[in-house]
DNA sequence: CCATTATATAACTAAGTAGAAATATATCTT
DNA sequence: AAGATATATTTCTACTTAGTTATATAATGG
């Protein structure tokens, strides 16, 4: 598996929880220390930790050192890389459309030329 | 937790596994039946029906019925949903920039202020 | 150096997930 | 009705995950 993938995995599941996208939502605002990414969740404080080891992983945020602090930050790149994903896709499912829409022209062409040629039959000579 | 959030959670980890992230990918050129999708994969047709309801349970792909064939076609409203939730996430990011921007911007004037204050200190009168 | 504060790690549990193999169900065909 | 084909469901296993409590480590302040 190309490690593209393999970063995409990493990514998706680390936003498919709810208290993940919580902290990255924190952390866009501005840096913000483990104890208070604790604070607004009913969790434990190691439970947090892991959350932020997951991100981390994922590319999603990265950590610095001040003091005992650990300052939390966001790492926006890999939301570039699901954005890209995206737009490909999307791209795949327009060209479907395209296809779809082109071939309903072209039925429409085919309706068409066959009401043309029922109603104003091509002479025959003679 | 909002349905909205928990609709989150559930395209987000389907699309987590890259054999899902194919399945689409190959669904959104067109409908392909099961087998079909069983094909390309190194898996067993259970496998794949499994990840099918996967998707089916994020809303990204719908069943219909022909003959003995269930047709599987995306249904890439919920990818929507994760191109809004980006962009919210963006415009937070976005914002943290615009506010660090002017934060420099301040300092950059406080500075020169100070420079001109430096240079051209205001006279006292006497 | 000692106590405190902030965070990480370990050990454990309960629940979820991906896969295979075997079997069941549904529809078509004859 | 019987066989064939397409798909779903069940059962089981190995692995992962989110959470807990308890404990370890790191840095600071007295």
């Amino acid at each position: 598996m190309s490690s593209h993938a393999a970063r995409l995995n990493l990514v998706f599941s680390a936003l498919a929880d709810p208290t993940r996208r919580a902290i990255l939502a924190r952390v866009a605002r501005s840096e913000a220390t483990v104890n208070e990414l604790v604070e607004p969740f009913r969790l434990t404080q190691p439970a947090i930790s892991k959350h932020l080891k997951v991100l981390e992983t994922a590319g999603l945020i990265s950590r610095g050192r001040e003091a005992q602090t650990r300052p939390v930050r966001l790492t926006a790149a890999p939301l570039a890389e699901v954005e890209t994903w995206l737009g490909d896709f999307r791209r795949f499912w327009e060209q479907r459309f395209d296809r779809l829409e082109s071939y309903v022209e072209e039925m429409k062409n085919k309706e068409k030329s066959r009401d043309r040629r029922i109603k104003n039959p091509k002479r025959t000579r003679g």
